[in-house]
DNA sequence: GATAGCAGTATCCCAAAGGATATCGGTATC
DNA sequence: GATACCGATATCCTTTGGGATACTGCTATC
């Protein structure tokens, strides 16, 4: 199915660049996949200093916008517990799981385009010095 | 194969952060899809003028920056024609149809978190004039 | 009662992406 | 001989993403 070639006519290309545009805003930034990451493998719930430690850099503005994004797409979940001071913690939900084709293929794209530009600049360096 | 689920290690999930940043820099940017589409659409060679028009609100100096970027990704070709003054031809390479799998992937998943979207904030929407 | 931790927010600052506008040397057209 | 087109480049400007730093109200600890 997803192979056949069809002319595309401009509108179809227009509505297929939205949705293209619209998911590489959302797993796009510095910092979406990484928190992403950092949550799953923690495996389980993680608190906000807790998170800001577990990705070193991150500075506390940036890492409460972030988290407000992922919760927005429904990336993570945000839990306050009713304590004093409040307990906040952050989880991935199923529905991340969903952008696993998404991930493969931008990982392969991206792993064989590193070697294939690597092999290229190795070629003309090789026919520069053979003059 | 890819449906496995392996614990990642911490090395491999920075590994394959690298290669998905890498694949989104390519396509990622106001423009690069956008030149890219209109290439294909074009199906043939296209001019600097003529790529300028078709875009529409495009400024010289990006869209120069960007065939650059274009041409070194090996996107794109650029053919000089030793005319007086001279004539500059780009076309897309075969290499760029190997995106095709990732497009897709990222075109039906933005498809779907849209609606998804929709949804929820219709869902919210309803509850709130419940009340 | 000073200190440190919690979950953030507020303010200021910097660099990169991209846009507006003018310009280049050359030629074909009016 | 003025004008317009060609393929850009140069200069200046605005917007955006993100970082640095300080601070809040609250509590548990030393």
């Amino acid at each position: 199915m997803r192979s056949e070639q069809v002319e595309p006519t401009e509108q179809a290309c227009n509505q297929a660049l939205v949705a293209v545009r619209d998911s590489l805003y959302v797993i796009g930034g510095k910092w979406k996949l990484p928190i992403i990451i950092a949550l799953v493998q923690a495996n389980g719930p993680v608190r906000f200093r807790e998170l800001q430690r577990l990705l070193e850099t991150i500075t506390p503005k940036v890492l409460s916008k972030e988290l407000k994004d992922l919760e927005l797409n429904e990336f993570i979940t945000r839990t306050v517990y009713d304590t004093t001071p409040v307990t906040v913690e952050y989880q991935v939900t199923d529905y991340s799981k969903t952008l696993g084709n998404v991930l493969f293929e931008l990982r392969e794209w991206g792993m064989q385009h590193r070697t294939r530009l690597k092999a290229a600049t190795r070629a003309r360096r090789e026919k520069a010095s053979a003059q």
